[in-house]
DNA sequence: TTGAACTTTCAGTAATTATTGAAAGATAAA
DNA sequence: TTTATCTTTCAATAATTACTGAAAGTTCAA
């Protein structure tokens, strides 16, 4: 394949699978085009890549700037604003786990943990099928927190290592 | 907090969830619902508590059936169709898991793959960065889809608690 | 200061995704 | 069969989400 063909698959693949995990296509296209980039871009050479606007390239490399996934990059001698994606994939999956932890399972984990309170001496069926619901959620969602919290330390290789030794 | 209150938020709260996941909020709500109900319910059931359309209820029942999280339930005597949701998390973060690893990231996988053969040989820094990058992703998709097979296979105490263990 | 070069914002609009509800389809008891 | 009961489909519509582009904001060299 050539490079030209191969670099659009791979924006639109890795769009897609943002676009399918919730996250915003383009957002996931923009990081795409910097995780490839041998070299900073600029926000002119993005809309020129992917054809969008400067409102959109603007707001989506702000975006990727909170996930901390793309930093801003200034050359001296030059006014305009680069923008360099992380490029280390271990390092990008943690920060992505982090991320999506804090601003959409920590929340979650906090409310189901409030709701295991419940009027827990009913003997109401319903209530009681509720209460044994929210203590299962609240004990997996527990054991998957301190999963993540064990990537966001750990090396790649450990990490993989030791999962995959045990397999 | 009364029950019914708590009902509710945990629909609400286990939706949004979905939401920010990719999967269609209601279907999460539905999910929801069957999650914490004593003994199946029907598509009328359903329809009311979440106040929406029969033909919504009917589709995301069928999506979820789809997923493996919910089945159909025959009461004899009884033409109307009940459902009921697997209640073991475990259970149900395997399945999840299970159909979004061949939904989504089995195809990108492949596609990854495909662009891994991209003109190795180029001189060209661009070129160059770009396999580096595609070769980087699939490493790392490959350790991903081991462990999802890992957690497939394993039971939830041996997999968490062997990850616990080594942190 | 001024103004050229660049960045950010946001109201309006477009595109996408989800929902409704009525009609068509299926099933089984009479 | 026929008919009553229940399920499925899908075109029309609503709701949500994303995008544009021009105007306002910022920065800095002259």
């Amino acid at each position: 394949m050539k490079y030209k063909e191969a670099k659009q698959q791979f924006i639109q693949t890795w769009g897609k699978l943002g676009g399918e995990w919730g996250i915003n296509r383009t957002m996931a296209q923009v990081h795409a085009l910097l995780l490839i980039a041998p070299k900073p871009l600029s926000t002119e050479d993005i809309m020129q890549e992917l054809q969008i606007s400067r409102g959109n390239a603007n707001m989506n490399l702000r975006e990727l700037i909170n996930w901390a996934l793309v930093s801003k990059e200034l050359v001296p001698g030059d006014r305009m604003e680069y923008f360099v994606a992380e490029k280390n994939i271990w390092e990008v999956a943690r920060r992505i786990a982090g991320e999506r932890k804090k601003r959409e399972i920590e929340p979650a984990k906090q409310a189901l943990l409030k709701l295991k309170e419940t009027e827990a001496d009913s003997k109401n069926a319903e209530v009681k099928e509720f209460i044994k619901m929210m203590g299962q959620l609240s004990n997996f969602i527990n054991k998957m927190d301190k999963t993540v919290d064990a990537m966001m330390k750990a090396e790649e290789n450990w990490f993989f290592g030791t999962l995959i030794k045990i397999m």
